[in-house]
Formats: C-alpha cells, sequence, structure tokens
DNA sequence: GAAGTTTGTTCGTAAGCTTTACTAACTTTC
DNA sequence: GAAAGTTAGTAAAGCTTACGAACAAACTTC
C-alpha cells in the first residue's frame, strides 16, 4: 500500500487545532499534519512522522532541486523512508518530480524533486501601515505575484477588521492556484492563537482576529505582531539564529529571535522597546507622558519634524547632526540587549533615507562604545534587504512554518 | 523545521557534547539514552522513546510520589506504555515503589512510585568565588549531603585547573552512592562543549574543562558560565519560563531563560552584562578603562568600598543612598532587556545586606519609571532563596537536565 | 456477599524506520 | 564492445514503539 492511498483522515482531524480551520479541497489535510501538538509532551510515531515529514520538505525548500537520494544524504534519513514522504509529499500536491538531472555521472540517472512552488499561494496582510492595509498574493517561494491596498482612512474598531478581512478576501479571490494559509501582521500584542490583546492606534482590544477571519474565509490564518512577523522574514533569509530586528516607523518596536525561535515575552509582548527611556538626560517628551522615550528620539514623525525645521535649504551637517543622536539614542537603549543575549547582528527596518546613513553609523558606534568589545566587534547593524515589504514577508514565513514545518 | 519543535533539546544536546563520557556499571547507559540527540533533524522510534521516558522521569521529579496509573494520566502516555518505561527506570535504578498507596479508595490499591533520590550523587563545584572554589556532594533532589573547598591563592593556568580537578575527586571520593554526574560553574565564556574560551581571572583560554575533567574523573562533566548555572537553579523552583539572574559578586553577570530555555548567545558569552556603559552621565572609572560599566557602578567590592568610605558610624540615610543609586543604575541597564524581552521576573544574586534593600526597591522603582507600565506592572524583582550555593544548585540542575532530561 | 472501581499486566496490532537485497540505468575500463 | 563499477529508487522483512482490548487482583460500597 502506498502512502498516498493510506486512508488517515481521522488522524489529521484529530490533529487539527480548533482556532485554525483547515482549507478546502487539496489542502484539507495539509494544515494538520505538520503542525507539532505537543501540549504535555509525549512524542508518538506520529509526531516524529510529521517531524520527518517537515525536515525532507525544509531541505528540499533551502537546497532546491535535487533527488531523493540527495535528501536522504542531507536529512540522515534513509532513501527508503525518503522516498516514502516524498511520495506523501507528492501525493498532496506539494512536490513535485521535474525530470532527470542532465549531468553525466555514472550510475541511474537521479530523478530530480522539487517543493512545488507555484501550485500554492499565500495571502499576506500588512496592517502596520498608518494610513494603509497593504496585501499581497505571495507563492511558495515568497514572490510576490499581485498586490492590493485599501486605505484605512482612520478607520478603527470593527471597521478596521471589515476592511482588513474585505483585502483578504479580495486577495483571496485574486490568487490563481489553491491558498495554503492567510498571515497577518499587526500592530500591537498579539497571542499565539492570533488574538490581538492590545492595539491601541486600531482600537482593538481582545479581538480574536486570526480566528474570525479564519472562519469568515474559510482558511487557515495566522496573525502577530509586526516586528515579529518582520523579523521572521529577516529570519528567513539569515543564517544566524539570534536576530533583532528594530523596526521604526510611526512607532518603534522590535522582533527577536534568540535560539533560532521567536521570543514572544511572557504577556506576548516582546520587543515593545518604544517606550524604553534612552539615557539619564531627558530627552523630549513621548505621548506616553514621559521624557526621552525611544519612540520620541527616533520614530519617523519626530525625526522629519526635526529635519524640516532645519529648512528645506539646511547644512547636510545639520541633517547628519539630527540623524546621528537619534542613532546614538538607538545604540544607548540597544546596548545593554546586545550584552544581555550576545547578538551577532541587528536588523533595521524602515525609510532607508532616514536611517541607512548617518543614523544606522551612530547607532553602531555607540554600541561599540558602550559593551564590551568582545561582543561588537563582529556585531552587524544594516537595513534590512526587504524594503517595505518586509512584514508581507514575514506573514508568508509564518504561513509556511505554520502550515508546511518549513522556515 | 517546526518553529514550536524543531530545535528543542538542542540546550541538552549542547550540553552534553561529544566530549562527556559516560560513567561505569549501571550509569554506562544513562547519559546516551535520555540526550536528543538531533542535531539537525531526523527523529528516530528510540528519540521518541527516550523524549517519554524522560517525559516521565519529570513527571515522577516534580510531581512526587505517584502511581503508574496517575503518570499515565499525567503525561498523556497509556497504563501499558508507562508500565513499561517504568520498568526500564526500576532496572537503571533511577525509580523505586515504595509501597502501597495508603488513603482508602475503591479499585486495586495504587504501588506508588518516586525517582530514587538517594540512590544517585551529584558533585557540584562551583569556581565563581574569588578567593575558594567550593563544591558540593548533592543528591537527586538537590539537596546537599557534604561540602569541600579549596582554597584559590591567587592560582590561574593550569595550577587552578589542577585545583579543580583535585576537589571535583575529593567530592566524588565523598560520594557514599554512585555518581550521576559532576557539574560545573566556571567565571567567563563557556561554550556548549564545555570548553572555556575566556576567564581573564582564571587565566584560562580555550581550556576544554568538560573534556578533561571527564577523562579524568571517568565520570559525565557539564561545565558551564557561573551565571548560567544560577539561573538554571531558579528556574528549576519558578514556574516561569522567561526569567534573568543577575549575579553581583567581584563582577556583575547575568544568566537568561527565554522560552524555557537557556540562552547561549552566538558567541557563548550572553548575560555579560557587566561592561555595559549604564546611562548618559559618566560614572565611576572601570577596570575595563571605560567609564560607568554597570560593574564600576555595582560591583561588591566597589559598593563595600563606598560604603567603608562613609565611615563605621555613618548615617543610615547615607548608606541606604549609595545602595539606591547602585539599584538605580541597574534599573536603568535592565530596562531595555525587559523591554525588548517582556521578561516577568528577575532575581538578584550577591550578598544579601547590600542587595536586599534600597538596592533592589530602587531598581525595580527604576525599571518601572523606564519602561511601558503593561509590562513592568507585574514584574517580579526580588533576591534568590537559594543563597550563597545557587550556582552548586544550578550545577546539579544542568546535571540532572543533561544527563536524566529532569530538571 | 455481590457489584462496582481502580490498578497493573498480558497479548496482539498498527505505525514507522531500518537493513538487506534487488532492479534499472548509467559511466568507465579493458 | 562487453564487463565492471556506480548510483537511484523500490521491495520485503524485521525491529522498536506505543496503543487497544481484555483480564486478574484487590479494594470499597451497597
Amino acid at each position: 500500500m502506498t502512502a498516498t492511498e493510506a486512508p488517515r483522515g481521522t488522524a489529521q482531524a484529530e490533529l487539527a487545532g480548533p482556532a485554525t480551520a483547515a482549507g478546502p479541497g487539496a489542502l484539507a489535510g495539509l494544515s494538520s499534519r505538520s503542525r507539532a501538538l505537543r501540549p504535555s509532551g509525549k512524542v508518538l510515531p506520529e509526531h516524529a512522522r510529521s517531524h520527518n515529514r517537515a525536515l525532507v520538505l525544509q531541505t528540499l525548500y533551502t537546497t532546491g532541486a535535487q533527488s531523493r537520494a540527495d535528501l536522504a544524504r542531507g536529512t540522515g534519513l534513509t532513501r527508503v523512508t525518503v522516498s516514502d514522504l516524498v511520495a506523501e509529499l507528492m501525493g498532496e500536491g506539494l512536490v513535485v518530480e521535474l525530470g532527470q538531472r542532465e549531468d553525466a555521472r555514472p550510475g541511474k540517472p537521479a530523478t530530480l524533486l522539487d517543493v512545488a512552488r507555484s501550485a500554492f499561494r499565500i495571502v499576506g496582510i500588512d496592517v502596520s501601515g498608518h494610513r494603509v492595509v497593504r496585501g499581497a498574493v505571495l507563492d511558495l517561494s515568497g514572490t510576490i505575484l499581485e498586490r492590493a491596498e485599501s486605505p484605512l482612512g482612520g478607520a478603527t474598531g470593527e471597521r478596521a477588521f471589515e476592511l482588513v478581512a474585505e483585502l483578504a478576501a479580495r486577495l483571496v479571490g485574486l490568487a490563481t492556484a489553491p491558498v495554503l494559509g492567510v498571515g497577518i501582521g499587526t500592530p500591537g500584542v498579539v497571542d499565539p492563537r492570533g488574538t490581538v490583546r492590545s492595539a491601541p492606534n486600531l482600537g482593538w482590544a481582545d479581538l480574536p482576529l486570526q480566528a474570525r477571519l479564519s472562519a469568515r474565509l474559510g482558511l487557515a490564518v495566522h496573525a502577530t505582531n509586526d516586528a515579529n512577523a518582520a523579523v521572521l522574514a529577516e529570519h528567513g533569509a539569515a543564517e544566524a539564529d539570534d536576530l533583532m530586528l528594530v523596526k521604526i516607523g510611526h512607532g518603534v518596536g522590535a522582533g527577536l529571535i534568540v535560539g533560532g525561535r521567536l521570543v514572544t515575552g511572557s504577556g506576548f509582548a516582546s520587543g515593545e522597546i518604544g517606550h524604553v527611556v534612552v539615557g539619564t538626560d531627558g530627552g523630549p517628551r513621548c505621548v506616553c507622558g514621559r521624557d526621552g522615550c525611544l519612540e520620541a528620539w527616533l520614530s519617523v514623525p519626530r525625526l522629519t519634524e526635526q529635519l524640516d525645521a532645519l529648512g528645506a535649504d539646511a547644512d547636510e551637517a545639520a541633517r547628519d547632526d539630527v540623524l546621528a543622536e537619534a542613532g546614538r539614542r538607538l545604540g544607548i537603549v540597544l546596548a545593554p540587549v546586545v550584552g544581555a543575549l550576545d547578538l551577532p547582528e541587528i536588523v533595521l527596518s524602515g525609510p532607508a533615507h532616514l536611517l541607512d546613513g548617518p543614523l544606522i553609523a551612530a547607532a553602531l558606534e555607540t554600541l561599540r562604545k558602550r559593551t564590551m568589545a568582545e561582543q561588537t566587534r563582529d556585531l552587524r547593524l544594516r537595513m534590512t534587504a526587504h524594503g517595505q515589504d518586509i512584514v508581507l514577508h514575514g506573514t508568508a514565513v509564518m504561513v509556511l512554518s505554520g502550515e508546511l514545518g518549513v522556515s
């Protein structure tokens, strides 16, 4: 009996989490399979199986087209087991054969396999913009195929949710292949079940974003904080297991990966460094009422305002001073975090014309001056390469990871 | 890789590197069995088995005496499987039957089981003292049964290693039951294989402490940074999955647990916050040459010196001011870390007469003032309950975790 | 004393991965 | 040009692991 014929519907139904609705058609079995649901800890054979299945898919995803034998060597599993898992994955449409390898080697020519990167779509939504909700349809490689956006127009609460839901539905409609899942990055505190505990700007409090959207779309939905999504996007490319991403926009927030895993925090509020006070010499008044919060120093509105105040014909040096001062403040706040976590890399996301230059240089210099040389000698501080789409890319990583165990 | 699951066990696997020799006799099979050997991925049935074995042991360890049926309910495994695993554990001498349960209930009376807490010993060594190396023999519950120490006498390099090795051997000799393993907490940067990459005070650089000691004693050895050991000790008792421990002595260091796992850092130098500069208003000159490092503000020699300078008949308020200022400085450094990680709890270790009072109060107040209210409202900042023995207890936790998968 | 309950074991089964052995299909070598 | 060697993928058998069903033991309750 081949794996594809195996009637395992019951097992899937049991594994499927209550919060995430399974998709229709070919996807019905997918979302449940790869997730390791181990609330209290025991490991059953089927868990091992799904782990190995995800491992094969992951290897194929990151290493690219290769044969079953290559996969066996790469994963440490035997060729037999790999063949079995691949048959299962092919049965679900996630993996396809590309044909025989061309190069001339002794032995039977290998049949190349690859993830069916165009067989499924991911819908990503970025609610972190101040004026618009942005969305996209991506393929399994994370390439953006379609875009759409909705002006937020100051909407909050239920109206804001409605805008998000409509945009998501519109994008699902644009998808020309089955949708694997929908990912959402939103500001605020989001718990692991995708409930927005608190997002003041959007007027959301205890909004079960993931559950409601999942019910409405009939698709698997994953929601997380926008900075967390961003750091997932960056981690997808980076090889490092420790990474911090600082997202600078209207507010300032961060996402952290430590030991290869996303840090959520005890109250799901990790990365909220925007209202940490910087230094011991005061600073600009913050919207939160205190003086010298990081956000008061560094937010895009504040920087823009300061630069505008210099006038259009301002000295280059004067502009640089403003930006360098903001960078120094960022460095001051990051130094203890870098020291405590021994971080090798920090990535900034936000308007490059403000961040990429004197600001980032001053931040790195400040970090070096305020931490042990051994730790920050190799520290990298750089702009993201994802640009404006970082949250969208991150939501795709989240869906891939959540649905297929791939990142 | 599955985000929630893939790297699990890495901490253990890394802690127990290939350098760890298995013990003799009854212990020969233990150390290898419980370790989750999953460098990059595949899961075999035997891995699942060892995981479940550790789960049973862990449940028994933390919940205390209970029946096989209780264990089955607690772990989610069936009674059959639990019986099988318990038989294996009893065969290795790790679990014993205590006799029938006394209370009057319908049904066949249950046979109570417990971890054989006195059947094995753990030897712990604390090299973090400035003048002496301290050691102890502990049972599996972490109770200290014997103590021994060696004056360091300014020894460094090979002589210091010799002192440690001799103390360890002496303690192994004092043990009246088979030794499960030896744990060492040392200052400096220690990699996952127990090699001390750098410990300036001891004159150690790239010293394979774990491997050499393991070869010499013929026992499993685990070595880690002293602050990491300390936070493991604290975590053993705490229920929280996120925890920071700040160890204040001659130097200042920290150990971090995030998401239930020890943070090692990209260069194995996590927690090195002693030489992070505090604030933007200068400060005392540090041994590292900079002004205003945390260690320059907060180290025990510095505090003692300041208090001594006040004179023996000093005002109580003056003493409090000195300590409160140090506490404020600690709060300033910790605020960004608390914000970034959303930490629920910070524990201090060090001389209570200095730390437990105005210092800790000022630190907490400063933390509250410099972070978002939502995050620090429930923040706990307290002294450790382990006192001077925190590193010794931590080394025991490390051995338990590394050898048995129990913590 | 009968009925019900709980414990712990025995026996057979399903799932999963491995080893061993095989065929297919190619390159290299003589 | 044929034999030898190499590699890919499959098939069969076996081992490990955990499960479910059934059962005996031993107790409480009625």
